[in-house]
RNA sequence: GCGAAAGUGGCGAAAUUGGUAGACGCACCAGACUUAGGAUCUGGCGCCUGACCGGCGUGGGGGUUCGAGUCCCCCCUUUCGCACCA
C-alpha cells in the first residue's frame, strides 16, 4: 500500500477493474427485485458542467448502494443528441451535425468514464442514430392511426433565435424556453399535433397517486399547467338576428343575472364576420387591426391597461332576457375557452375594473348567508367567494339558492332548453410537434395531392436523415434536398412530397428510458416482455427545469404506450427527485456585465475600475462567467473529491454553493481515512474478536452505529450529506482509539480496529468508489467490493449501554446524569434527584409531577 | 395579485415521532510535532457575563403543552412557480 493518497493513480487503475469485469452489466434476472436508477440523459454540448456531476453523484450513489443491498439494478445513460447547438455549428463553422455530436459525445462519455459513473455502457443510446429515431417515426405512425396525431393549422408559437415554432410548455410566460430574452412571435401555419388533451383528466387526477413520491412543486406545477376548471358553455342569442349565438365559457353560471356585457375577444370570428360585413364602426375595425399586430410579450406586459369598444350589437341572456351590450376587449383571451365571456363585474376582478372604467352597471347577485343583500348600495369591490355559504339575491326563480346548488340546477335548465351544457375547460393544450429545423427525426408521412397525407410503410422505415444536407441555405435544408422530398405515393405510385419538418426533440426524450431496456431492439422500439421486468423506473433524478416540459410529456407518451398495448402501467417513474442548483457568487460591472471571478481587482473590474457589484450566488453558467470545469477539479482533488463535496455539501434537492475551501475539507477527510488505513492495513495479523476494554468496545458501538446510521440516511431519506457526516465521527473516533493505544494494541483491538475500517470502505462505496475499492484491496480483500455486500450491523453490538440523560425542572435543562441504558423510571428518577445541582434547584419547591421519557429524559415539575 | 417552499452560529448545515438546539464540515483561535508548513495531530469555537454561577438564543409577536426549531394563529422577509385561463 501506497503511505499516501494519490487520487489520479487509484481512479484510472480501478476504473479499468471495474470495466475488465463488467461490474456495471445489468441483466435480466427474475429471481432478484430490479431497481431501476435513472438520470435526466445530458445534451452532448461537448463539456459537462458541474450541474451534471451533482446530478450523477446522485443517481450513482444510489444506484451503487442499492446494487449493495442486494438489488438488481439497471443504471443506464445515453444522449439527448438531436438540437440546435450541432445545427448551429454546422451553419457557422461548416460542421457535420452527425460527426459534430459525436465528437462531443465521445468527450462527454470520457468525462463521464473519469468520474467513475456505473453505467451499464452496453445499453448507450444516442437519440440522433437512426436505429433509435426510426422507432419515433414508428410511434407517429401508431398515433396517426390512432387519431393521437393530427394535422392542422393554427397559430403558433416562434422563436426567431431558434428559428422554429415552439410548443406552448416551450414558450411559457411568452418567452422562448432556450433563449429566455426572446419574445415568441405569433405564426399561422400548418403543424403536427398530438391530442394530449385527451389525456388532460388522466394526467390530472393521477397526480394524486404520484403525492409523497414527487416533489410536491412539481405536483403542482403541473395541476396548475393541466389547469382544469369545471363551468357551463351557455349561448347568447344576438339581438335581432335569432339565428346567430355567441356562446361564452364561465365558471360562475351562478351569477349570469349579474351579466352587464358579453365581451368578445379581438380575434373572434364574429368580430371578424361583422367587419366583412360592415357591421361595425371604423373605431372597432382599427382596434381589430391594432390588437392583433401586438407580439405576446405586448400582450402580456404587466399591469396592462383593460381597453374595449362596444360593437353597437346586443345579445339576450338566455336565463332572464335581458339585452346585454356586446363589447371587444383586449383582455379576453382568443385561446382559453369560446374566446367570449359574460361579464359579471359585481362577482369578478377583472370584469369589475373593466365595468367601472366603462360605466357598465354592476348589479350584486350572490351575498354570504346571513346577509339579505340587495342593490341599494354601490358595490365598492368585487365579492367572489365560491363556497357553499352564499346564496343568490335578484335571480328570478334561483334567488336563496345556494352557489353550489344553482350551478347545478342552472346547468340542467340550460340543457334542456338547449341553450349551454356543463363543460369542462383545460389550459394544456395540444401538443405541437414540428419543428422547422433540419437536424431532428424526419417525419414519416408523405403528402400526395391524390391521397393526402399517406405515412410510410413501416417497413421502409426509417426515413433517413440525409447526410448530405446543405445548411448553410436560406430556406429548409430538407426541403431542398431533391431525393430527399421527391418520393412516390406509397399508395398511387403518383410523385409526391415528403414532409420536411422535424420532430420536436423532446418526443425523444419522452421514451428513451424505455428503450434502455432493449436497446438493440429492431423489431420494436422495446420488447414489452423486457419493458415489463425493468420497467416503471424506481427513481429518477433530474432538474426542477423540466417540470412541465419533459416530465408532462413523458407522462402523457407513457399513457399512449399503454394505449397502443405496449406496457401495462400508466405512470413511468415511481419516484422523482428534482435536485438543486450548483451555484457560485457571480460579478457584475454597470458597463462590461458579466465579469470572471480573475478580471475583479480589489473589487473593481479590471477594464473600467468600476466598483463591481458582488452579485448574487447563482445557477453557475457561461452567460454570468461563474462557472467551475470538472474535468479541473478532478486533475486537482480527482474524482471520488468532488463527487464527495457534491453529496456532503447539502441535501440533494438544495442548492449547493461550490466552494473550494469545502471541496478541500472533503479531500481532507479522504487523505484522513487514507492515513489511518496505511497505519493498520499490515497490522492484523492475530486479530481475534473478543472481550473488549471499554475504549475497543466503544469503537466497536460505534462502527455498527454507523452502518445502521448510513443505510438508513440513504435508504429512507436519500440524505447522503447525513450519511457523509456520519462516516467522518467513525473516522474521528478510529482515531481517538488509535490514541489511546499507546502501550500497543491487543489482538482484540486490531479486530476492533479492522472491522472499523472494512466497514468504512465498503460505507464508502457510493460516495467515493475508487478510494473504496482501492483501501479494500489493502485491506486484504480480492474481489471487487463494490459488486459485494453492503455491511451489516448487530443490533446488541449497537447499543448504548449507558445513556446522558439531562434532567430539567419546569421544562428547562439544570443537570445532566449519566445512568444505565436500562435502567427503571423508578431508579432514574431516584438518580435525578440525588443530584447536587438538582437538590440545590428543588429547594423550598414542591415537586407536582415528574415526567420521564425512557432514554431520552426526565422533567421535573415543582412549584 | 394568486400559489408553493423556506428563514437555525461568521459560513454550508444537523436535530428521523413534540424531548439535551447547533452533529458533521468550512473559516477562525490556541497548543504539539517540525529547519519550515498553506502538511499532520490535539484542543477551543452561538451570544452576554473576566472564569465560575447565571442569563439569553432557531425571522418577529401571540398560543397549545410538563416540555416547541418542530404543532396552531397573526405578521415580516426571501426564493421559486403562475400571472388577465373567465
Amino acid at each position: 500500500m501506497e503511505e499516501k493518497y494519490y487520487p489520479q493513480e487509484i481512479e484510472e487503475k480501478q476504473q479499468a477493474r471495474w470495466a475488465a469485469a463488467a461490474s456495471f452489466k445489468s441483466t435480466i434476472d427474475p429471481t432478484k427485485k430490479k431497481f431501476y436508477c435513472l438520470e435526466m440523459l445530458p445534451y452532448p454540448s461537448g463539456r459537462i458542467h458541474m450541474g451534471h456531476v451533482r446530478n450523477y453523484s446522485i443517481g450513482d450513489a444510489l444506484s451503487c448502494f442499492k446494487r449493495m443491498s442486494g438489488y438488481n439494478v439497471i443504471h443506464p445513460m445515453g444522449w439527448d443528441a438531436f438540437g440546435m447547438p450541432a445545427e448551429n455549428a454546422a451553419i457557422k463553422i461548416g460542421a457535420r451535425p452527425d460527426e459534430w455530436t459525436f465528437e462531443n459525445i465521445a468527450s462527454m462519455r470520457g468525462q463521464l468514464q473519469r468520474l467513475g459513473f456505473g453505467y451499464d455502457w452496453d445499453r448507450e443510446i444516442a437519440t440522433c442514430t437512426p436505429e433509435y429515431y426510426r422507432w419515433n417515426q414508428w410511434f407517429f405512425i401508431q398515433m396517426w392511426k390512432k387519431g393521437l396525431l393530427y394535422r392542422k393549422n393554427a397559430v403558433v408559437n416562434w422563436c426567431v433565435k431558434c428559428n422554429t415554432s415552439l410548443a406552448n410548455e416551450q414558450a411559457e410566460g411568452g418567452f422562448c424556453w432556450r433563449h429566455e430574452d426572446t419574445p415568441v412571435e405569433h405564426r399561422e401555419l400548418e403543424q403536427w399535433f398530438i391530442r394530449v388533451t385527451s389525456y388532460a383528466d388522466e394526467l390530472l387526477d393521477s397526480l394524486a397517486d404520484l403525492e409523497g413520491r414527487w416533489p410536491e412543486r412539481v405536483i403542482a406545477m403541473q395541476r396548475n399547467w393541466i389547469g382544469r376548471s369545471r363551468g357551463a358553455e351557455i349561448d347568447f342569442t344576438v339581438d335581432g338576428e335569432p339565428e346567430r349565438r355567441i356562446r361564452v365559457f364561465t365558471t360562475r353560471v351562478d351569477t349570469i343575472y349579474g351579466a352587464s356585457s358579453i365581451i368578445l375577444a379581438p380575434e373572434h370570428q364574429l368580430i371578424e364576420e361583422w367587419i366583412r360585413q360592415g357591421a361595425v364602426s371604423q373605431e372597432i375595425v382599427d382596434f381589430n387591426t391594432q390588437q392583433k399586430a401586438l407580439d405576446i410579450e405586448e400582450r402580456q406586459a404587466e399591469g396592462r391597461e383593460k381597453v374595449g369598444h362596444f360593437t353597437g350589437h346586443y345579445a339576450i341572456n338566455p336565463f332572464n332576457g335581458e339585452r346585454l351590450p356586446v363589447w371587444t376587449a383586449n383582455f379576453v383571451l382568443t385561446g382559453y375557452g369560446t374566446g367570449a365571456i359574460m361579464a359579471v363585474p359585481a362577482h369578478d376582478e377583472r370584469d369589475f375594473e373593466f365595468s367601472v372604467k366603462y360605466g357598465l352597471p354592476v348589479t350584486r347577485v350572490i351575498v354570504s348567508d346571513g346577509l339579505s343583500g340587495d342593490n341599494d348600495e354601490a358595490v365598492s369591490e368585487p365579492f367572489t367567494p365560491k363556497d357553499d355559504n352564499c346564496h343568490l339575491i335578484a335571480s328570478g326563480e334561483w334567488t336563496g339558492m345556494s352557489v353550489p346548488a344553482a350551478q347545478s340546477a342552472m346547468i340542467s335548465r340550460a340543457e334542456e332548453r338547449g341553450f349551454g351544457k356543463a363543460k369542462v375547460n383545460f389550459r394544456i393544450r395540444d401538443w405541437g410537434v414540428s419543428r422547422q429545423r433540419a437536424w431532428g427525426s424526419p417525419l414519416p408521412f408523405i403528402h400526395c395531392v391524390k391521397c393526402g397525407i399517406v405515412p410510410v410503410p413501416e417497413e421502409s422505415l426509417p426515413v433517413v436523415l440525409p447526410p448530405d444536407l446543405n445548411y448553410r441555405t436560406q430556406g429548409a435544408p430538407l426541403a431542398e434536398h431533391p431525393s430527399f422530398v421527391n418520393v412516390p405515393c406509397p399508395d398511387c405510385g403518383a410523385p409526391a412530397r415528403r414532409d420536411t419538418d422535424t420532430m420536436d426533440t423532446f418526443v425523444d426524450s419522452s421514451w428513451y428510458y424505455f428503450r434502455y431496456c432493449d436497446p438493440q431492439n429492431d423489431s420494436l422500439p422495446f420488447d414489452p416482455q423486457v419493458a415489463s421486468y425493468w420497467m416503471p423506473v424506481d427513481q429518477y433524478i433530474g432538474g426542477i427545469e423540466h417540470a412541465v416540459l419533459h416530465l408532462i410529456y413523458t407522462r402523457v407518451w407513457a399513457k399512449i404506450m399503454r394505449d397502443l398495448g405496449l406496457i401495462t402501467f400508466s405512470e413511468p417513474v415511481t419516484r422523482l427527485l428534482t435536485q438543486g442548483m450548483v451555484c457560485l457568487a457571480s460579478y457584475r460591472c454597470e458597463e462590461h456585465d458579466w465579469l470572471f471571478p480573475d478580471d475583479v481587482t480589489n473589487g473593481n473590474c479590471r477594464f473600467c475600475q468600476r466598483p463591481v457589484a458582488v452579485g448574487r450566488i447563482e445557477k453557475m453558467s457561461k452567460s454570468k462567467k461563474n462557472t467551475v470545469d470538472p474535468d479541473e477539479m478532478i486533475k486537482i482533488y480527482g474524482a471520488d473529491t468532488v463527487r464527495l463535496f457534491m453529496l456532503f455539501a447539502a441535501p440533494p434537492e438544495k442548492d449547493l454553493e461550490w466552494s473550494e475551501a469545502g471541496a478541500e475539507g472533503s479531500s481532507r477527510f479522504l487523505n484522513r481515512v487514507w492515513r489511518i488505513v496505511y497505519k493498520w492495513h499490515d497490522q492484523f495479523e492475530g486479530a481475534i474478536e473478543g472481550e473488549c476494554s471499554p475504549a475497543a468496545r466503544a469503537l466497536r458501538r460505534k462502527t455498527h452505529q454507523t452502518i445502521r446510521r448510513v443505510t438508513n440516511d440513504i435508504a429512507e431519506r436519500m440524505n447522503f450529506n447525513t450519511a457523509v457526516a456520519g462516516m467522518m465521527e467513525l473516522t474521528n473516533e478510529v482515531y481517538a482509539f488509535d490514541g489511546t493505544l499507546k502501550n500497543g494494541a491487543t489482538p482484540v483491538d486490531r479486530f476492533v480496529i479492522r472491522e472499523a475500517l472494512e466497514a468504512l470502505a465498503r460505507l464508502l462505496c457510493p460516495f467515493t468508489p475508487h478510494l473504496a475499492e482501492a483501501l479494500w484491496a489493502n485491506l486484504g480483500h480480492d474481489q471487487i467490493v463494490l459488486t459485494s455486500d453492503w455491511p451489516d450491523f448487530d443490533e446488541a453490538l449497537a447499543r448504548e449501554e449507558e445513556l446522558e440523560i439531562p434532567i430539567q425542572l419546569n421544562g428547562k435543562l439544570v443537570a445532566r446524569i449519566v445512568a444505565p441504558a436500562e435502567i427503571s423510571d423508578n431508579d432514574l428518577i431516584g438518580m435525578a434527584l440525588a443530584n447536587e445541582k438538582v437538590i440545590a434547584r428543588l429547594e423550598g419547591k414542591q415537586i407536582i409531577k415528574t415526567i420521564v421519557v425512557p432514554k431520552r429524559l426526565v422533567n421535573l415539575v415543582a412549584k
